[in-house]
DNA sequence: ATTTGTGAAACCGTTCACAGCA
DNA sequence: TGCTGTGAACGGTTTCACAAAT
């Protein structure tokens, strides 16, 4: 599925038990996971490779390569312990850390992250939230009351930062100075941090331009249908369905 | 950057004029875009590769490639036409077509993407936001009023899916309904959709995920300093920095 | 019979090294 | 001289095909 990898991080990295775990297998491992806890939930015991692959969109033999690098953890005939595959993964992701999270930038999209049961799953703690403007600052949100920016930044694993791209680096120094090791940079800019910290970057715009990319090219392919969809040239604002 | 890429996208496509572009160069190209507007802002008329290179933080040889592969666009011995590459990138990413945007799910998550400056860019017009609560529906957001997705869907280009995962795959049917040829998908879930349709997957859990496997991998190599940073084995809850 | 785990091959993208051109 | 464009080498991931295990 992702193909994506707006990634500062080492080609590959050192598996629970010494083996090696490559970039794209790390990033197929949480959506593994997803399926193997709806499995769980179930209480479904079993679940083999060739189910996790229908369900994820990738290929068994993918699949069984990259479970096959957190060990021996299959049994052949019949399929992987759902349990087992559920913990082992979890290792691998850190599920089984508890790590603390902290936010700035407490606009929509922070409010977003926080408040969603989607984000802060699976060990991390949001200990604190910052923001610059008067207006949020000492508010209740998330069952946190919103900091100051100009207040010195808690000590924390994980920064997320929320805020304008023009503000990015200043809170990024501020984040590194506060001892995170890993930043999730949802400001459409590069942040510069020296070596040892970790960066990761989500750009909705980039993500909605390379998604229009690939369907004009799709599109392309299908003939010179644009027009008929209501893709037209750029000029005077024309009517778009 | 995104490294990564949970995308249902064919492995290249074909470019402006028969080359082709891969899906990691079409993924790289908005971070060009970025610098290269920034230099076309500021009136430089020409950029080279490696300066290209060190501002986005790939390789320059990678650039020339990229670049490459939309035609012959540099100049030997002085670099590329900042116009140029400009016009040439924006057509690569379809910059110079309107597309229409409906958005379903005005929570946080799709408030703050409309309300995002960064967002809806170089030729996305936003045409219609749905919602299922009625205490958003007919409230004005972004400029649009909010219509219940209890509504038909009006025919558009792209789809922005933010909605919980357990509604994402009845919402990607009504958006397949209403015409719409590619999706951006922001609920935690894969979406069936029928070939033609291309679906790109943001899921910030995963993010986090992928960016918190590196920083204890990471950190790992570094050595067993995961305590001292307040990284702790799961169990009664403990005190985190 | 069924499904894993894995050598070997195929594939893809990046980097090297340099030829080609202004 | 300087920088692009690209053949060739390289490194890494995916896929194939099958042996191994239950």
């Amino acid at each position: 599925m992702r193909v994506n990898r707006r990634d500062k991080s080492p080609a590959s990295v050192k598996g629970i038990r010494g083996r090696s775990l490559s970039n794209p297998t790390i990033a197929r491992l949480p959506i593994y996971q997803r399926v193997i806890e709806g499995y769980s939930r179930q209480g479904i015991a079993t679940i083999d490779s060739s189910t996790i692959a229908t369900l994820t969109g990738v290929t068994a033999t993918t699949v069984r390569r990259d479970l096959a690098g957190m060990g021996q953890l299959g049994v052949r005939g019949s399929g992987y312990d759902v349990a087992l595959l559920r913990t082992k993964i979890g290792e691998a992701l850190g599920h089984d850390r508890n790590y603390s999270v902290v936010v700035v930038g407490m606009g929509n999209l922070g409010q977003a992250l926080v408040n969603s049961s989607n984000f802060l799953i699976h060990g991390a703690q949001l200990t604190a939230l910052y923001d610059a403007s008067p207006s949020v600052i000492g508010k209740e949100i998330g069952g946190q009351i919103v900091r100051s920016i100009d207040e010195p930044i808690l000590a924390a694993s994980v920064g997320v930062i929320t805020v304008p791209a023009a503000a990015a680096q200043e809170v990024a120094d501020q984040l590194v100075a506060a001892g995170v090791k890993a930043i999730l940079n949802f400001a459409p800019t590069v942040v510069n941090v020296p070596i040892g910290v970790v960066v990761h970057y989500v750009d909705f715009s980039i993500e909605l331009q390379i998604l229009v990319s690939h369907m004009l090219h799709s599109l392309n392919f299908a003939g010179g249908v644009l027009q008929s969809l209501g893709i037209t040239a750029s000029g005077p604002s024309s009517n778009v369905p």
